[in-house]
DNA sequence: TAGATTGTTAATCGATTAACAATC
DNA sequence: TAGATTGTTAATCGATTAACAATC
């Protein structure tokens, strides 16, 4: 029997990453639904608002599938995962499948964002409007740079990071984007995770530690990077 | 051009005892590596270049796969997928671990990006600096504003897209970032694809066909803020 | 009704994990 | 040598696909 002493022979920095915090597989009460589907989902919601566009007021399966390069059964399973939103002989209703998607998701009602670093990044999301259409408000930034502090960018308000937590609890922030850099990370997520802050959708390319009750999504140029890097050789 | 059109050889002494797992796919030619397989080498070197950063010498699988939330006999296998890295009884070197996924992962020669598109999104990635770190020069940006036509940005020549084919061609672009407006995205692509560029990094909200023998990577803000809203409701 | 297509169960496929002989 | 850890094969787990009764 290998008795695996676990003997890490490396010396922790303090930078180094860490295995994802908390929450994770099936301890968790709520159901598991697999990150590919609720990615999916979003997916299957881009290609209905183009139906829908169209003026298309149905689809089968099949249909969906072949627009999003699957296959019908994992479309028909994707769905039958939060209702039953099909007629037997006939589809899915365009709309009403949209909509009950967006319910799904949640992205019916607004979401409340913050950016955090209004650098090149930081103030290029700020102007971006893709956020907007999705139901996305972006109601305030934040900079180290008091000269930024209490400036506008694009209608949006900018104050001095050391109002920090004041700002975004009393503003019911939902969503912090941070856009800083590497080094301000870790202490910056620590902070939002006392505000009842839900996500932190991480720009910046490390592995920051989750505050209980924050969920992190990272966004990591870099790696995206290499990994087209290995399929170009 | 990238001429590199070399087989990933192990440069390891020892040989292959059996060919790369995964060859036994529809196409003999190219064995096919799960692409969950190449970001998690992507992710490997970003450990690694801390633990190296911390003069650690060696690591073990164990070592390696807690600081990434992972199983040691996957990290194993990962690896042994391009060769053999390890040493039984001791581990894996930092250093050399490191060298070898950079030449597997292709980051160990500089690729040469353009940006097309010198709106927010564009001009803020061409001030990243995270670029450079991974090895990637962007070279070039266009726009259709001839105002912008002729500007450097950070040092980076801005040229209008009436000459995008020309310049693509003449400073062998490897890979190019689209940041337009949706009408704008497709026909783009179609053009791109007459140049030997090899790869698109589609920061577009929409699906795009991939001319032949370009690879297509979506990095779409939306989606993710879309799985991010079903995960905090 | 006859044809079409769903939701769901069973079969298949692929990816993760466990186990262990090889070996440093 | 004795202990540690690799590379690899076998077992397990989960996700995709096929098949089909239900049903519009």
């Amino acid at each position: 029997m290998p008795s695996a002493k676990d003997k890490g022979a490396v010396n922790n920095a303090h930078a180094l990453p860490h295995p994802p915090a908390g929450l994770n597989k099936k301890t968790d009460r709520m159901p598991h639904f697999p990150s590919a589907v609720i990615r999916r989902l979003a997916l299957y919601g881009r290609v209905l608002q183009i139906l829908e566009n169209n003026r298309t007021e149905k689809i089968s399966s099949k249909a969906l599938a072949e627009h999003m390069g699957l296959n019908s059964a994992q479309v028909r399973k994707d769905l039958a995962y939060f209702g039953q939103f099909g007629v037997p002989g006939y589809g899915y209703h365009v709309r009403s499948l949209r909509a009950n998607l967006k319910r799904v998701l949640g992205t019916d009602r607004q979401l409340r964002l913050a950016l955090i670093g209004a650098g090149n990044l930081g103030m290029a999301l700020m102007t971006y409007g893709g956020f907007s259409r999705q139901g996305v408000r972006i109601v305030m930034g934040f900079d180290v740079d008091r000269r930024k502090a209490g400036s506008l960018r694009n209608g949006i308000p900018i104050y001095h990071v050391d109002d920090l937590e004041k700002r975004l609890r009393r503003d019911l922030v939902d969503i912090v984007a941070l856009t800083v850099p590497s080094d301000a990370a870790q202490p910056l997520a620590d902070r939002v995770g006392q505000t009842g802050v839900s996500a932190i959708l991480n720009f910046v390319p490390c592995r920051l530690m989750a505050p209980p009750g924050v969920r992190i999504h990272d966004v990591d140029l870099t790696i995206e990077i290499e990994c087209l890097s290995f399929y170009i050789k």
